[in-house]
Parts: C-alpha cells; structure tokens; sequence
DNA sequence: CTAGGGTTAG
C-alpha cells in the first residue's frame, strides 16, 4: 500500500537528495512515519542513520518512546550529544516523568527548563503543572503557573485540574474564577475540574452556577462534563438532579459516567437503584469493574447488611475475577460494624 | 517534520 512508510523511505533513498538539511527533514518524517505506523525498530534504525541529528529529530524519537523510561534514556543521549531541547521536547518528557512517574527526574527538568528560559512558557508550563499535581506537590504547580507572564486557557485548566485532584478545592474554584475574569473561554478540562472541587465541598449553589455555565457555553453535552455534574450533584445529595443529568447524557456516557450515578444512589443508602441500574449497564454492554463494585457494596453497607455486602464481594472476585482494593475491604469491616456483629 | 490539561474512589 502507498502509504506505507517502507515504500516512502525507499523512495527517499532513490531520489538521492543532495543537501544535508533537507535529507535529515525528510528523514525526520519518516521516522514520525514509522513510529505512527507503530514500526518502533524501523524507526529506531532510521533515526540512527540520520548523520547529525536535530533537535526535531531527538524529540520525535523520544515522543515515540512516551511514557516509558526509554525516553528518560533517549533524552539524556541528546544533552550529551550535545542538543538542547526546546518546548515540545520538554513538553513530551515531563509528560513521560508525570505518568512513569519519576519526580526526581522532573525536577531536574524544571530547573533545566528555568536555564533555558522556557519554564514560563505555556507548553512546558502546563507540562510542569501537570506534572507536579501528578507527583501530589499542588503547591508547586500553583508557583509555577503563578510565575507565567503570559497564561493561557490550557494553562489555567492545568492548575485547576492539579488543585482539584489534590483536594484543594477552595483553590482550584479561585483560579476557576481568575480564569472567568481573564476572558478566557471556559474549557471541558477547567469546567469538570471545577465542578469537582464543588463536588468534594458539597457546594449545591456552585453546582448549579457552574451547571448553568456549561449550558451556556456549550459544555454541557461534553460527556466528561455530564459525569462531573452528576457526581458533583450526587455528593450534594441531589440524587433526583444528579439523574435527570445522567438520563439526559445517557447515550454518551461510559463506564465512569455510570459509575458516577451507582455511586450518588449508594451514597444515600439506595441499594435497590444501584443493582438496578447494574442490570442496566450490564444490558448495554458494558463491563463493570472496581468502582462499580464499590457502589454496590457501599449501598448495602450503608443499609447495614453485612451479608449482601459480602456476596457482591465475593461475586466481583469470583465471577468477574476483578482483584478487590483496600476500599473493598474496608467497606466490608463497615458492614461488620453497622450490622452489630462481632469478629 | 517534534508540543501542554479531564470525569467514578480516597
């Protein structure tokens, strides 16, 4: 087939280009080619043979090797080389060191990335953002934002999703609010982030303000939205609300969708709504796992019956052979307890 | 030719 990168590559070698520069950027396709292709040892090979390797060509060999160590490796070969790497590269890299994660590397990348001058910049900022709420340090993710000159939406969504998920809410709506009064065009990331702060205080009214939002900007169809709406309403006991959002979103909802509904009925105790809809999302085809569960057995917990709580465990162990959490099975010494009985 | 951010639990 035509696009296979092996053919272009030959084609590359048979046109026989006289300068230097535009065969490493013809070269440098290929190898983007390849890694899309999911070719890693072609890919790999080539870049080899590329005679003097730019930064472009450093950094796609690294983003073909993201989130695995190999692109720490491949990343301490071009400072050695010696390049320098620019935005992207520091883009890709922190990226790698959030998600491996690798903090001590990271770290050395932030100061790496002050010496270049591009700390400040809004790629690798939100990079670093991200990746110091990955390594549970918010407080440096809000430093970093806090120093870039010029933010942007991206930005602004990174540290209110940073704040969120390490349960700094207050923060995470103040920066919500900055970004509303910047004139930055609210984002699906900013708006579920927000609504997950409002979420974790039980903040009805922000709910509902940020509910409004989202209709106003279009937002609201965003399935990652709908699911923070219903969370964020089940957590203020709004069941009702939290389901007229969940029914309205029902054909583009996933698992977590679901879950988050599952999770607002066992909250209240509403056993027979959450084995009810387990039916339901197992008729649609999809596949419960762990936080299904946890609703199940939160539900009959919060009901104090011990004996349901342990069927549902035993269930998802044996039958659907998921391996149970630490919430698991502190949700069935809940059950112990509620249900008066003695060890 | 190479770039950044998300929802369920806790």
């Amino acid at each position: 087939m035509e696009s296979d990168p092996r053919r272009i590559h030959a084609q590359v070698i048979k046109k026989n280009i006289a300068g230097a520069s535009e065969y490493r950027f013809q070269l440098n396709n290929l190898v983007t080619l390849y890694f899309k292709s999911h070719l890693l040892p072609y890919a790999v090979r080539l870049f080899q043979q590329i005679p003097s390797p730019n930064v472009v060509s450093w950094t796609t060999l690294i983003s073909g090797h993201s989130n695995t160590p190999a692109a720490l490796h491949h990343f301490v070969s071009m400072l050695r080389h010696p390049t320098l790497p620019n935005q992207r590269t520091l883009a890709i890299i922190l990226k790698t060191c959030a998600s491996l994660p690798s903090l001590s590397f990271g770290v050395q990348l932030h100061a790496l990335s002050i010496k270049l001058s591009i700390a400040t910049e809004p790629y690798s900022a939100s990079a670093l953002i991200h990746f110091y709420s990955k390594t549970q340090l918010p407080n440096n993710a809000r430093k970093v934002f806090d120093e870039i000159p010029h933010s942007d939406a991206v930005c602004f969504s990174s540290v209110i999703v940073g704040l969120a998920q390490n349960s700094k809410p207050i923060e995470a709506l103040s920066y919500f609010a900055d970004m509303r009064a910047s004139g930055f065009g609210s984002t699906d990331y900013s708006v579920s982030a927000a609504l997950r702060a409002s979420a974790e205080l039980a903040a009805l009214e922000q709910c509902k303000m940020i509910h409004s939002h989202s209709i106003v900007t279009g937002l609201d169809s965003n399935p990652i939205v709908g699911t923070a709406l219903v969370d964020g309403y089940g957590k203020c006991g709004m069941v009702n609300d939290a389901r007229l959002v969940f029914d309205e979103n029902l054909p583009t909802l996933n698992l977590i969708g679901w879950n988050a509904m599952m999770s607002s009925y066992a909250q209240q105790g509403d056993k027979e709504s959450v084995t009810e809809l387990f039916s339901k999302m197992e008729n649609q085809g999809l596949v419960p796992d762990q936080y299904t569960f946890l609703s199940i057995m939160t539900a009959f917990c919060n009901s104090g019956l011990f004996n349901d709580t342990e069927h549902w465990f035993t269930k998802m162990e044996s039958e659907y052979k998921l391996e149970p959490w630490i919430e698991h099975y502190t949700c069935l010494v809940g059950a112990i307890g509620r249900s008066g009985r003695r060890p």
